[in-house]
DNA sequence: CGACGCATGTAATGCGTTACATGATTCT
DNA sequence: AGAATCATGTAACGCATTACATGCGTCG
């Protein structure tokens, strides 16, 4: 059982779906392709923490819904006690920062406007999912209480990427010195 | 050659140095283990991008310093060209917030503290590397302007996982709520 | 008529971690 | 005496991406 693995299983906690419905749920928080996710599901049925059936539709390809078994929830639950794993982030932009002095400015510049689009892209995608997420029972103990807090993560992110950009971008038209957009420190 | 071939590339192109000493100047910001490194540089090597020469020495083991070649720096300069890969993240917290609702509260509070102390070590350390910067010189052609808006990115983002833990722990206690301390919108 | 979305799977390949293997010196 | 740091490598395994494979319905 792998951390994905746990994801799936969290999700099929809340809903019977299909595998490719989780994929597109999971997506925008763990990058996992179906090719992925299909061999997991099928594991996990194996091992009795999913169970599956057919549902066969009109219009579109017949599709299997998975539902999660108590032996699943138990897995669940125990998994939630034990200790989290730091969070791993690779990205390209901060290996190429290494040799940034070797390219000329308007390579750089280029570069960090594709970056800036690509946060706005994601604010306005997670946007979109925050304003699907119901206002009211928003408290602990409530399903969209997860999903609220766990959209403000990625926007929360998403928002310090876009103003690191603007940061650097700033640098750049100025040609100068230390930023002086540095709101907090611990050492104050 | 892949995306951590080229950042050991870039590290070699500002100064000759060892598999070691590599892995502990990536490690901040690309996990790789020593195991992962070490073949990477052979293969370089073999395909003419680096060369080596082995050190001696007397208190410690002997090493083998690798320094890139022009063919290298070619490369290097290649690559500054192509087009941006998006971020991957894998947070095995955004999986567990997926079913937060069946955990109890204190398991929630430890995990958010948990994480907490995770940025704050976080920021501390790039702090650290932050002040071994030298001050002079700091505009977009030297080496150290990489350096010190790399540190940035890493600091900033570690600054908002930081208010996101502070956030939720907030919410926890209030037990409440939509957030009030969302600080900018795309859409004003 | 071609591209895209829905829907499920397998196979090959590449990337990353853990474990195995060795060995001197320094710090606690 | 035991752990940590420096230093390099290989082997086995697990995780992730790309490619292969199929097929229907809809939209432009």
């Amino acid at each position: 059982m792998n951390l994905l693995s746990y994801g799936l299983l969290g999700l099929l906690a809340r809903e019977e779906s299909s595998g490719y419905d989780l994929m597109l749920r999971i997506q925008p928080f763990w990058q996992a392709k179906h090719s992925q996710i299909y061999p997991l599901l099928a594991r996990m049925e194996s091992k009795e923490l999913l169970a599956s059936r057919w549902i066969q539709q009109s219009d579109k390809p017949d599709k299997k819904m998975y539902t999660i078994t108590d032996k699943g929830i138990h897995m669940l639950q125990q998994w939630s006690q034990e200790s989290l794993a730091a969070p791993v982030t690779r990205d390209e932009l901060s290996l190429r920062l290494f040799c940034l002095w070797l390219t000329d400015k308007s390579s750089a510049n280029r570069m960090l406007e594709e970056r800036k689009r690509h946060f706005i892209q994601r604010i306005r995608h997670l946007e979109d999912i925050l304003n699907d997420i119901p206002d009211e029972d928003l408290h602990f103990g409530s399903k969209n209480f997860g999903d609220y807090i766990l959209v403000q993560k990625g926007l929360m992110n998403a928002k310090a990427g876009l103003e690191w950009c603007q940061m650097v971008l700033r640098m750049l038209l100025a040609g100068d010195v230390r930023a002086d957009t540095n709101p907090f420190s611990l050492k104050p």
